[in-house]
DNA sequence: GCAGCATTAGACAACGCTGTCAAACGTCGC
DNA sequence: GCGACGTTTGACAGCGTTGTCTAATGCTGC
């Protein structure tokens, strides 16, 4: 037919271009770019010199085709819980600039075997240096299989399954669940609910560890019943504290294992006319900006997660050196207790 | 030295090894691999066969450079504003999964001829099929002069400047704020304040509009104390807030130019011990998640953000053919009015 | 049965870079 | 003044794909 409109071919600055000009061969020039040894530091400055001239940027296809490295992360997720992976993507970013990587946004969302399938798919289509993985994903082993089959590096981001399989980047959650349930405690609170994540989420499953370790250490029995399953939604934690506050005697606190569930809960009693947090103590996980803006704000465990997406690419770029058959190394976070509003003695 | 711990080369399945186990040349499995015509279709089944046994996957840096496709698209954005960012990219990655393109993420903040300058470096080292621009980016000329430069389509969300220079996706900011400005009217108020966004984020600017549009259908006189100073953040709603409430008389209502200020205006009307929305109706703009969960929820403009990333997304990948000289297309999307339990009547 | 044409398949050269290996260039010790 | 050795450079072959161009192949009409 008609030929075809054939893109405009742009001729891009190459190497070779460099190379002629600084009067040297392409593969100094390529020793030049990568920081080898072995260039004359005055050959160095003339490429430097018709580099600049030319205004010359490789071309990242080009080398990772060629190359051992892609110049190129991958950030994998699955549960779009906006605030969460926007941060730890924020995070990541921030690195990947300042070293000259670039950032694949990814999400693989299939259930079960197409989780795998997807990922290695993925990793043949598009090399890339490392991966981020970030919950629930982390606690995925057949991703885990998949990236180790493929002989990709990875970064767990808060994962409890497993956690010395690989390099990870977490915070204590039982530790924190622990912290500020005792917290209420202190407050002098006896009788405090918790509302659990999804069962797919282990860091959940973690911080009702720390909820019932502070509640055994008081010598408080926790009845099952105060113990209420939500899936980290909204929605799941305006029921979970709708059947949580139904019960007689009512709890003066209730903790969620995430900041969303919450706001739900807060809601909720909201619509029982309840008075935060005179009636009721609520409290969070993960300090979302809405934290601080909801009335009252929201008492809850601060995670530096943008902290978490630079320390993991941080990670994937530079790994530290270690021994062969070193456990994979870790990177505990601080978390923060943040005593807001939505916080105070019972009044009973 | 030590030999290099050399990576293990995966090589990893090829082109070539399919057309070695088909029978068939390099090129004719290119071709089936593209949908080109000129393939027999028993050929092309032999071709689909041997790729299915191999579990062949394209390699998206070979292709990239060999041919004109880059199967990558490319979000650029400044300001964080996590929810927003957030909500476009998913639109954006649920069509590239569609369509086997993938997502590059790029902070793009310096301020001034550096924008410029690094869409350049960007565009040059790594080929992207198309650019999505979000706000303010999408009214950064400099940045639509640089994609222009390195040829590289790309589309605008909700654009102010110039709006007809390139295909864009947008609401109609003016007529919604318009409309959200009447609907106070029509509820009684009268002494109606607005807090307005960024000078640089146009969009915001066109709300402004549309609220004086409102006003002046009314016959109301806005005064200039009325219209207060924002800049997006939280902070700046809440102290805009604090000036606009200070005013003698007290504005019955305040319109936000988006949610985050009007969370702001919420939490100041709380601290001065305001009853919403009896003592005062606040409105925002954009209705992302938080709005539903502040209490009282916040009336609010929606923007379908996530369907915003997704025509945008969709746009590049195929874009509508056009007349040469036809105007770049666009494409407006309804908004919506929230109403919910942050306005009513006033009291007086 | 053969020119003439559309259709289908293949050979081969890019694409822009890195890895390998060998060559050229000192410089030192004797 | 020459071999040995460390340093510095370059030639060249890929990397896995697409684009171009040419060569078969099959079919039509006469």
């Amino acid at each position: 037919m008609a030929a075809a409109p054939k893109a405009q071919i742009m001729r891009s600055i190459t190497i070779e271009d460099v190379a002629r000009r600084a009067g040297v061969s392409i593969k100094t020039v390529s020793r030049v770019l990568n920081n080898e040894p072995f260039v004359r530091a005055e050959t160095r400055d003339k490429v430097l010199a018709a580099m600049t001239a030319l205004d010359f940027t490789p071309n990242i296809s080009a080398r990772a085709l060629a190359g051992a490295k892609a110049y190129l992360i991958g950030l994998l997720f699955d549960n779009p819980s906006p605030a969460y992976i926007a941060a730890v993507e924020q995070g990541a970013l921030r690195v990947c600039r300042a070293s000259g990587r670039h950032l694949l946004v990814e999400q693989v969302s299939d259930q079960g075997a197409d989780l795998a399938r997807h990922i290695q798919v993925l990793l043949r289509t598009v090399r890339m240096d490392g991966v981020i993985l970030t919950p629930p994903i982390s606690d995925r082993m057949e991703a885990l299989d998949a990236l180790d089959a493929a002989k990709v590096p990875y970064v767990r981001i808060a994962p409890s399954e497993a956690p010395s399989r690989s390099p990870r980047v977490y915070v204590d959650d039982r530790r924190a669940a622990y912290e500020m349930t005792r917290r209420l405690i202190e407050l002098g609170h006896r009788r405090v609910g918790f509302v659990t994540g999804p069962p797919e989420h282990l860091a959940a499953a973690e911080r009702r560890l720390g909820y019932l370790d502070a509640m055994q250490e008081a010598k408080i029995e926790a009845p099952p019943a105060a113990v209420e399953h939500g899936d980290f939604t909204f929605r799941s934690g305006l029921e979970a504290a709708a059947r949580l506050l139904a019960l007689e005697p009512r709890p003066t606190a209730v903790f969620c294992a995430n900041d969303d569930m919450a706001f739900g809960a807060m809601v909720q009693a909201h619509r029982l006319r309840l008075d935060l947090p005179s009636d009721l103590s609520v409290v969070g996980f993960d300090d979302t900006p809405t934290a601080e803006i909801v009335w009252p704000r929201l008492t809850t465990v601060r995670q530096p997660v943008v902290e978490m997406g630079e320390a993991a690419a941080q990670f994937l770029i530079c790994p530290p050196k270690l021994e062969e058959d070193a456990p994979p190394p870790a990177q505990r976070m601080p978390f923060d207790l943040m005593e807001r509003e939505s916080t105070a003695p019972p009044k009973s």
